[in-house]
DNA sequence: GACCTGCTGCGGCTTG
């Protein structure tokens, strides 16, 4: 039987009257699936290929929405995504008369009112919503979600190695915990190649026998141009700029900067030429600093403009899901941090079908580009980096601690530890541990005991009763900024908020008139020009495959067409300043450079690696500066075979929880990369910045097979 | 120099 005769009649009449001429290839594949088991399927396709539908088509069709009680529950991990899916899931549902609701902050309280009521159909929710109702609300949790069918993960992969992610694995095993009856579990993720990442993928959803993967490998044709043009970290050079105006004024264009200050110089800037040469108006900045109205009327204004152009700078906050309608170029401005981050780029232009997607790479920096080319490389190569999962996620379960006690408001230490130990997301977390951090949070006032039972201590409640306790990251201040009434953003306290000084935000030049310190707020009138904002913020973690492929590149001949000339002779530059080694195993060697008194070390490994590597060179009090961009040790007063020596005999696990406890007396600010970390007993907090902050299995097994090369 | 993500409950107001 074809996939769309097992689907129930109102959903083929939704499909005919749709005029869909047939099924996307995920679509067929899963709804043969979906509708004949009951296993967990996570569904890899790439964006704008029907992946909700190909959920939703089956799903619809397989579940008796006539029983009361909440049916299926899908969650995202942006507001923005579920009110885009809401949309669209609810077009679907009026054929079968199914209602739909939006459970988020920002979602109506009177739509969630009514379904407090009338618990039925399909709700929308995000995990911290999740976690509140399961805090503040536990009764709510059963009232509404202990006869679900069918719960739906979308972009699964931007849960997955991240503590978020663990948070959201320990609310589903809560959830099925209060579900008489077993519900299945449906991902949707474009981000995922490699295979070794389904059994990460099957595990997160427990039972991996269960758990299949239905993957759409079709591939989509894509155009890359490099180009290379010489900057400072300051501004961006002209040449670049107006290359960047003619290459896009005539089309509908994304740029990705990497940085919000960044941003908003890119789109300022190529308004101020369009203006001169009279071309469209229609430039944007979009971050998470851009007041969110604004952000929604660019989304708005991108998803329908069918015969305007624009021009879209933004972060990471349009890499993911939201429907902007048609892009037909994506301009990346320097180095993505990771493919994963570069795939879900150039999956945003050409959604067209049939139609080939542009991307654009531009270089203000030798070691940039040499990082775009290696990422670029991998995508061909179909590598995907691997995702890190943090098997003791002890930060995760001090949260999930305080939600429990506090969700029964009193409950026997017996009865808080079977409840944590069972839950899948803590697996390999012994008794022995988790009964010590319920120790230590009893010390530090988080608990209290009362009779038999535990209950929110007074240092417990100040926390779980705080707006902020829901979800897993950390937010930094920020002052909102606004003129005369109208939000335009926010900015964080820099030396540069001052009156008088002049900044971008939301793609428009400011003069800062007023800061109120007590409010944190800044009033600001239209200025004719000034600087890109100050944003501070943390590097992301560089994955060893792209820095290893960066040497590839350096150590063999390879000439790339896509390269424009100027770049072409960076690569070539780059390629002689180490021609003095002699390199045979790009994998196992790295050069050692004698130059002027000091060595540079190239090591070509990931940021966790390097980091644990200036640990040990410091630990041996060996005076060494990190280049994190060119991935280089600076190492002063040793000779050449000192280095060697040292890196051929460290024994890096001697001493190393003295010394990272030694690190974190010194430094408590160290641990802040953990929301909840900080709880935990100095020994934990030891083990989490072992797992998480360096990554000493890593480099054991990188210094084993080190071949250090050198040019003498 | 350096991304992003979400948010209860309650009192008091306006509006239909």
């Amino acid at each position: 039987m074809t996939a769309f005769n097992l689907l129930s009649e109102p959903i083929r009449k939704y499909i005919r009257d749709k005029k869909w001429e047939s099924l996307r290839p995920i679509q067929e594949a899963s709804i043969q699936r979906i509708m004949s088991t009951d296993n967990n399927y996570i569904l890899i396709s790439r964006t704008a290929s029907g992946k909700t539908e190909a959920a939703f088509l089956p799903i619809l069709s397989k579940v008796n929405f006539k029983e009361p009680g909440v049916k299926v529950l899908y969650i995202s991990p942006l507001i923005a995504l579920i009110n885009d899916q809401f949309v669209r899931v609810e077009s679907l549902c009026e054929y079968l008369d199914v209602p739909v609701t939006k459970w988020h902050g920002e979602a109506s309280k009177g739509a969630k009112d009514r379904l407090l009521k009338t618990p039925e159909g399909i709700v929308l929710i995000t995990p911290e919503s999740l976690e509140a109702m399961f805090v503040n609300k536990p009764y709510n949790v059963r009232h509404l979600f202990s006869t679900l069918e069918y719960v739906v993960i979308d972009e699964i992969h931007s849960f997955l190695g991240s503590d978020r992610g663990t948070h959201l694995q320990s609310l589903l095993s809560r959830l099925q915990k209060i579900n008489a009856k077993k519900f299945s579990v449906i991902g949707l993720s474009a981000t995922v190649s490699d295979a070794n990442q389904y059994s990460e993928l099957k595990e997160f959803l427990g039972e991996s026998d269960y758990t299949k993967v239905i993957r759409d490998t079709t591939p989509k044709p894509i155009n890359a141009v490099f180009k290379y043009f010489p900057g400072t970290v300051e501004e961006l050079p002209l040449p670049l700029l107006k290359d960047l105006y003619i290459r896009t004024r005539e089309s509908k264009v994304l740029i990705f900067p990497n940085a919000r200050g960044r941003v908003e110089e890119v789109a300022v800037k190529l308004k101020q030429i369009s203006e001169k040469v009279g071309g469209h108006k229609n430039y944007f900045s979009h971050h998470s600093s851009v007041d969110k109205e604004v952000r929604e009327y660019v989304e708005f204004f991108a998803k329908n403009s069918t015969l305007q152009n624009f021009c879209i700078s933004c972060t990471s906050t349009l890499e993911l899901g939201i429907d902007i309608g048609n892009v037909d170029e994506v301009v990346q401005i320097d180095a993505t941090h990771s493919i994963a981050s570069l795939i879900q780029r150039v999956g945003r232009s050409g959604r067209r079908e049939g139609k080939a997607s542009n991307l654009f790479l531009y270089a203000t920096d030798a070691w940039s580009l040499l990082q775009s080319l290696a990422c670029w490389l991998l995508y061909q190569e179909q590598y995907i980096e691997p995702v890190y999962i943090n098997k003791k996620p002890y930060d995760v379960m001090v949260h999930q601690l305080l939600s429990i006690v506090k969700s029964y408001s009193g409950i026997s230490l017996p009865k808080l530890v079977e409840e944590i130990m069972g839950n899948p997301a803590f697996l390999e977390i012994t008794l022995k541990e988790t009964e010590e951090i319920i120790f230590h949070l009893t010390t530090i006032d988080f608990f209290e005991k009362l009779g038999n039972e535990l209950i929110i201590g007074i240092e417990g409640e100040k926390v779980v009763n705080n707006k902020d306790f829901y979800s897993l990251f950390n937010t930094p201040v920020f002052f909102k900024v606004s003129n005369n009434g109208i939000k335009i953003g926010e900015l964080p306290l820099s030396s540069q908020i001052r009156e008088n000084e002049n900044i971008y935000l939301s793609a428009k030049i400011w003069s800062i008139k007023d800061i109120d310190y007590q409010t944190k707020k800044i009033e600001v009138i239209p200025a004719k020009d000034g600087k890109k904002p100050k944003f501070f913020g943390d590097a992301a973690d560089i994955a060893h495959m792209i820095r290893e492929k960066m040497f590839e590149i350096l150590s063999f001949k390879e000439q790339y067409e896509f390269l424009d000339d100027v770049a072409q002779q960076m690569i070539i530059l780059l390629r002689s300043e180490f021609s003095s080694f002699t390199i045979s195993d790009f994998k196992k060697e790295r050069p050692l450079l004698d130059h002027n008194e000091k060595l540079t070390f190239y090591s070509f490994t990931s940021s966790r690696i390097n980091r644990t590597i200036e640990l040990i060179l410091d630990s041996l009090n060996i005076k060494n500066t990190l280049d994190p961009q060119k991935s280089a040790f600076e190492i002063e007063g040793h000779t050449a075979e000192q280095v060697k020596t040292v890196f051929t005999n460290s024994c890096i696990e001697q001493n190393i929880d003295e010394i990272l406890t030694g690190l974190l007396e010194g430094n408590p600010a160290i641990i802040d990369f953990s929301k909840w970390g900080k709880y935990l007993p100095i020994c934990y907090q030891v083990k989490l910045l072992k797992e998480k902050y360096f990554d000493f299995e890593g480099c054991r097994i990188y210094l084993q097979d080190l071949k250090i090369i050198d040019n003498k």
